[in-house]
This record gives structure tokens, C-alpha cells and sequence, in this order.
DNA sequence: TCTGGGGTCCTTTATCGG
DNA sequence: TCTGCCGATAAAGGACCC
């Protein structure tokens, strides 16, 4: 693709970036001798554990991320399971983020394993763009031993498809007006917003690639994804998408949540969970010095289904018993609704306020 | 004994005061 | 006094992402 001294450009040049098998490429590091197994960072293989990540040698057996633990056994009876280690990936990560803060300051993370560049603040043409990015591969590796693959491009959503283009390790520039062409052949499910129901409903309507969902004519759009989404995709389809980099960090809530072994009925033990996790929860408040105005309970059913239910305060609290009670409350009113054995239980809140923050001013 | 845990954003519906 | 409308906010659900 021709990439030359593109005059001056009054579109964005937007890198994305994404580290290769991240959770499983750290416990390598950590332990050399996984390097040549097959491995997966996740849940309990005997029990409901997914798989978080897998390593590329695991990958060979057709083992992905999301998959059951116990799925993944079966494909393959010798691969390595490891539990995710979080607050390792955290220190990996932040020394990541410095490095490629370095080349490129001005970041938005998007997770602990990718995020997106604001190339156009340093470079002028897509040639200083590609030098660039390969200049943030070459810092990553060195400063991490982890690698990369990076897209570059003038939005978005087509940095981040040309990012999952060449993995692992990859490069991959969409100059300024190739993006409709290069986004065209690819899958519909590889578009950023197009999920499980989004991707049922397009297939059913003929519609299996990127560019078809471009090309598809107003009232075929309508019919198919209602509403304000289709549009949007279909922009997106096209390589249009206006969104510049968000950089503000606040949590807007925060929430816990857990899978039984197996499905609970018993109400009391019900309650007891909700208490501990609401302990959990109103520690990892007073810790951040935030309080939260709206505590919600979720229910998650034998049948996979969901219920919420949420209750809003004047004022913020950060107090466990209280977040317990009314979680315990609240998951009384939805089992009242709609009773029945449940598999997952979790308490959030959001309205988060930070009550230090006059002080810290 | 398929199917985690932590989030965000959007849409619809209910409710309430003026 | 009754009714309708409007806007704001809360509640609930759904889809999606890493």
C-alpha cells in the first residue's frame, strides 16, 4: 500500500496496540519452562473456569480464549493450566504503558494488554507513522521481552482491526483513504461492536463480510440492526468513525461477583455471600476513598439468564454491613420475581463519589 | 457438571413534579 | 379539579468488550 509523504493530513493518525497472549506471555517469563507447552491462564479445568488466555502452542489445539477450562482439557490433555495472577499483569502492564508513553505520550488504555496511540501528535505522514510504531515495538520488547502487534490508521476501529491483522508480534498501516478497502474482506464478527446477536441477525440477512454490511442499502440496514447501532456500524463498516481518544480514567462503579461450584437455593447461604463480597467491595471503597450512592445485586439463573435489581441512596456510603443489607435485600425482591436455583451472585455500586477529593485539592 | 469476572454504554419503561 | 404533556431521574435489561 502506498504510504508516501501524504501532504499535510487533516484526518487523525491513530495507533492501536495489543500485547500478544499477555496473561500467558507474563507466566512464560516468570517460568521459562512453559515456553515450549501449551498453557492456559484460567479458571479450575474440573470445576466452571474459563480459559482468560492461551499461549500460541495452546492455541494450536484449537484452545481460545473463553472457552471452558474443561473444553480445553479435552482438546488437549497435557496443556499447563495456571491461575491468573492479576496484580503480576498490573506491574507488567504499567512498565509497558511508561515505555510506550516514551515514544508516544499522549495514550489511552483500553485494558491492561491494549490501547490506543495518538500517532498524529508525532507524526506527520503514515511513513513516520510505520517508523514509529516500530520504534514502540522495538522499546516494548526491550524494556519487557513482551511483544506486540500494532495497527496504525486514521481512526479507531480500523486501528484496531489492522492490529489483530498480523498477530502475533505484527504491523499493519492503513493509509488514508484505504480504509474501506482493507476493512471489505473481513468477517462481519471482526467489527468492533458486532457481537453474537448483532452477527446472527446480518448472517441471516446474507450479510457475511465487513464490506457487505457497508454496501447494504438503507432499508435492508433498518430491517436487519434497528436503531441507532446500525448506523453506527455500518459507519464503521465504511472505516468512518469520528471518536478521538478518551482520556479520562475515573471508574464509573465497581462490583463483585462470583461463580458457585454449584447452583445455590438455600437463602441463607445466598445472603452470606452477598456479605462477604459487600465486605470485599466497601474495603476496596474505603482503600480509594470513594463512596457509592447506588448498590445493585445480580442473580445469575440455572438457565444463564440475569436479573438486576438496584436501590439508590441521598448520599454515598462506603460501609459493608449496609451495602451487604441492602444487597441482601434487594436480591430477596428479584428472587420474590422470579424464584429458582442460582449459579452466580454479585453486588456493585456505581454513583461513585470521591470524598477525598477536596482534600487532596 | 458446557459457558468467569470485571467493566461500559445504550435503550426502554416507570415514576414523579410542575 | 382533572387531564395531558414534558423533562429529569431511577430502574432494569441487553449487548458488547477484554
Amino acid at each position: 500500500m502506498p504510504e508516501g509523504p501524504a501532504s499535510t493530513l487533516s484526518s487523525m493518525i491513530i495507533a492501536h496496540l495489543d500485547l500478544d497472549a499477555f496473561f500467558a506471555a507474563v507466566e512464560e517469563l516468570e517460568d521459562p519452562t512453559l515456553r515450549t507447552k501449551p498453557l492456559v491462564v484460567g479458571g479450575d479445568p474440573h470445576g466452571r473456569g474459563v480459559v482468560a488466555t492461551a499461549n500460541y502452542e495452546a492455541r494450536k489445539f484449537g484452545i481460545h480464549s473463553a472457552m471452558s477450562c474443561a473444553e480445553a482439557l479435552r482438546r488437549c490433555r497435557h496443556v499447563v493450566f495456571v491461575r491468573p495472577r492479576h496484580s503480576l499483569y498490573r506491574e507488567y502492564s504499567q512498565h509497558v504503558w511508561e515505555t510506550v508513553r516514551g515514544v508516544v505520550p499522549t495514550v489511552e488504555r483500553t485494558g491492561l494488554d491494549e490501547g490506543y496511540l495518538d500517532v498524529g501528535e508525532v507524526a506527520a505522514t503514515f511513513l513516520q507513522a510505520r517508523k514509529l510504531a516500530e520504534a514502540v515495538q522495538t522499546s516494548v520488547r526491550a524494556a519487557t521481552s513482551l511483544t506486540c502487534a500494532i495497527g496504525v490508521s486514521t481512526s479507531k476501529v480500523v486501528a484496531k482491526i489492522a492490529s489483530d491483522h498480523r498477530k502475533p508480534g505484527g504491523l499493519t498501516v492503513v493509509p488514508e483513504g484505504h480504509e474501506a478497502s482493507f476493512l471489505s474482506p473481513f468477517d462481519i464478527r471482526r467489527l468492533p461492536g458486532v457481537g453474537p446477536k448483532a452477527e446472527q441477525r446480518l448472517v441471516a440477512g446474507g450479510v457475511e463480510t465487513i464490506g457487505s454490511l457497508a454496501a447494504l442499502p438503507e432499508g435492508e440496514l433498518r430491517r436487519l440492526l434497528p436503531g441507532s447501532v446500525g448506523r453506527m456500524l455500518q459507519e464503521r463498516a465504511r472505516g468512518i468513525d469520528p471518536r478521538g481518544l478518551d482520556l479520562q480514567t475515573q471508574r464509573i462503579s465497581i462490583s463483585v461477583e462470583n461463580t458457585f461450584e454449584r447452583d445455590l437455593t438455600d437463602r441463607a447461604q445466598l445472603h452470606a455471600e452477598l456479605r462477604r463480597m459487600a465486605e470485599r467491595l466497601s474495603q476496596h471503597l474505603r482503600d480509594t476513598g470513594r463512596t457509592g450512592r447506588t448498590v445493585s445485586t445480580k442473580l445469575r439463573y440455572t438457565d444463564f439468564s440475569i436479573r438486576t435489581r438496584s436501590t439508590s441512596l441521598r448520599v454515598g456510603i462506603d460501609d459493608g454491613e449496609q451495602i451487604g443489607e441492602l444487597a441482601c435485600g434487594l436480591l430477596d425482591r428479584a428472587l420474590t420475581d422470579r424464584p429458582g436455583a442460582l449459579r452466580l451472585v454479585g453486588v456493585g455500586v456505581s454513583g461513585l463519589a470521591s470524598h477525598r477529593q477536596l482534600a487532596l485539592v
